[in-house]
DNA sequence: TTACATACCTCGATTTTCGAGGTATGTAAA
DNA sequence: TTTACATACCTCGAAAATCGAGGTATGTAA
């Protein structure tokens, strides 16, 4: 199969705004992977897969944006929570700023 | 080689917001594959490779999202020129308020 | 005649997505 | 008690998407 539907830009332009999304939720405390999901659906408007959020996080673990470390909650299975480190934050306030400036001119432009 | 870099982020969502940010172009009029490329580089801050402008161009047209007409200018190379349908104007339209929704979270998170 | 801007295209290696599957804990209903 | 569901993590691999490199061609200007 290929393609397919063009059609769906929502689901086209959802995938490549989650590593941002997913940084600035991370930049408001530490979270964890469900947490994280619960917020983006929030955020998105959507459900992100599992399949695509817990190798995302691991990724930031391993570029060094987020340290990871397991939290056993009163109740419940353990947690893997990410907080931000110092680069992360850097990378998350540049592509932030990025971020303001495409959207204000896309915003223009579909108004 | 592999995935290597999440620090490029802004990178990252360039690639699937090119979709809506080509048929937002498209939506201010009829335009063609260079003239959207030389549009885009405004819009997104980046230089958009050919390689996937012009596949993303013939899958619009594929859907029925845009009709392609080979024009002729009074100098210069032949020109391919895509206007958006009725249903192009449509998926826009929709994909525009989702964008708008989505960008005003977004932009909360990131403040 | 060399160079560059315009203008289009395809191939295919690399990269990215995400559905499906798996493991496990705690709670609440049947 | 056993079934179900919410929480919570993970990997595999098929499918999809990206984009550099290569190709063709026109017109202008050095």
């Amino acid at each position: 199969m290929m393609d397919e539907t063009l059609k769906d830009l929502e689901k086209r332009w959802r995938k490549s705004v989650l590593p941002l999304a997913v940084l600035a939720v991370l930049g408001k405390g530490p979270s964890h992977g469900y947490g994280l999901a619960v917020a983006l659906r929030e955020v998105l408007g959507a459900a992100t897969p599992e399949g695509t959020l817990y190798p995302l996080l691991n990724g930031f673990e391993r570029d060094g944006l987020a340290v990871a470390e397991w939290t056993i909650p009163e109740s419940g299975p353990a947690r893997k929570t990410y907080a931000l480190t110092a680069e992360g934050r850097a990378v998350l306030s540049e592509a932030s700023a990025q971020w303001s400036q495409m959207s204000l001119n896309l915003g223009k432009l579909l108004s």
